[in-house]
DNA sequence: AAGTGGTCTAGACCACCAT
DNA sequence: TGGTGGTCTAGACCACTTA
């Protein structure tokens, strides 16, 4: 009695389900970190099985919305510095273990969107943005140049002050400041040589090999909500990548 | 009554049920193309209900082991060349559709495991190994220089004539004439500069960037089949990795 | 029409966590 | 001890493919 959805097209019930779910959690209704409902609760609110509504939940996990614990809850999924490091920060030392970016604020500035970042960020061109310049060293030493372009609109009052004085990473700032959560990244690499300016920040020298990231990060609904060059240099480093299982 | 698994250690049974079917996948009972026994057949061949059944195939199918197609089956899955495009190749044009690559075999040479490429390799040093020199176009010029390191022992009588004569992709062909099926990847990318022979061979100056890509292929068990070393000239052609969803 | 995978239900019991 | 998620069952019906 429940298989006919109120929208004109179809899908399964669960989908309708976890549909609602994300919404709920894009709109704020449990904030990150907070547990939802347990899954009878849930169930009987949404008046399905408990094996629909697990369906729905299975998919949030699968896609890190959520994150259940035996015994404790669901939870709605944090940026915490481990997912950061585990999850969207891919430069690893060669043959070396993980570690955590100091992150030095070299820039911040306020500009229009070129048309080439405005289609990328689905804004008009012209558009206000933030631009902001972060210089990362592992292991005391500098070895990534990052620039970020950011929507003005969905940062309304970030400034470097706030940048700076965050204690924990970029994305727990967007996260528990601004309500965005990174889910998912789009990231092309390619090969350039450093130019003077970059040399010299980096500790190189200019013509120096440098590996080039460019970067969209997207949130709910596979929304663009930042735009991030990477210059790295991978005389001690890596960029690693896993695919499949 | 099928909780107790005749194992000593405690798994549920699903998972007792995946690794039966990964075990006979892995063995040939069933060979990539071919469709399994329906779940209700299997279902009953274990002797589970049907829905333990599904999240055991659930699984394989989220580790890309096995595709299933509504009304017709559940299949074995193989390496199309789609596949390979869409998942283990990951060189793109610039603002451009991907493309397939032209492969040129430059060097087919038998030789021993060097100590570090034994242990990526789970072999012993001085193991006997195959050493294979590719040159990748794309578009009609070359953009790729790979280099392969395979064990001997599991590719037996892989010769440069059978490499060559060769009518789909590399990893198809470890899957059909060797029951070698690549699941898995893990690679390690940098960033640096052309030696006077690969820029001959790309067409490219010497001092040239190039992205370099270390790469070690898995198959079932995350057993490591194959070695690989890409250089990429990315003055036309870009990596892409998506990460999250 | 027959057979396959896809969805959904209702309920039992287990493993784990907090108290 | 009570509540949570995790596993497992048995069966109904739907959607899709093939013959």
């Amino acid at each position: 009695m429940n298989q006919l959805s109120d929208t004109a097209a179809f899908s399964p019930l669960y989908k309708e389900v976890k549909r609602r779910l994300t919404g709920s959690i894009a709109a704020g209704e449990w904030r990150p970190g907070e547990a939802l409902p347990s899954e009878t609760r849930l169930a009987q609110g949404f008046n399905v099985s408990i094996g629909t509504l697990r369906k729905a939940i299975d998919e949030l996990v699968a896609e890190r919305i959520v994150v259940r614990h035996q015994g404790r809850g669901t939870f709605v999924a944090t940026h915490s510095a481990n997912r950061l490091l585990f999850h969207f920060f891919h430069i690893v030392p060669r043959g070396g273990d993980k570690q955590y970016p100091d992150t030095a604020t070299l820039a911040f500035r306020r500009g229009r969107a070129e048309p080439a970042e405005a289609a990328k960020l689905q804004l008009a061109p012209g558009d206000p943005v933030l631009r902001v310049r972060n210089l990362l060293s592992l292991g005391g030493r500098p070895v990534i140049l990052d620039d970020l372009v950011l929507p003005q609109r969905l940062f309304q009052d970030l400034s470097e002050k706030i940048l700076t004085a965050r204690d924990n990473t970029i994305y727990h700032l967007y996260q528990t400041r601004y309500g965005i959560n990174v889910l998912r990244t789009s990231e092309r690499l390619s090969a350039t040589l450093a130019d003077a300016q970059t040399a010299k920040l980096l500790g190189l020298k200019k013509g120096a090999p440098l590996l080039e990231i460019k970067r969209i990060a997207y949130t709910y609904h596979s929304a663009p909500v930042e735009l991030r060059r990477s210059l790295v240099d991978t005389t001690g480093h890596e960029y690693f990548s896993d695919i499949g299982k």
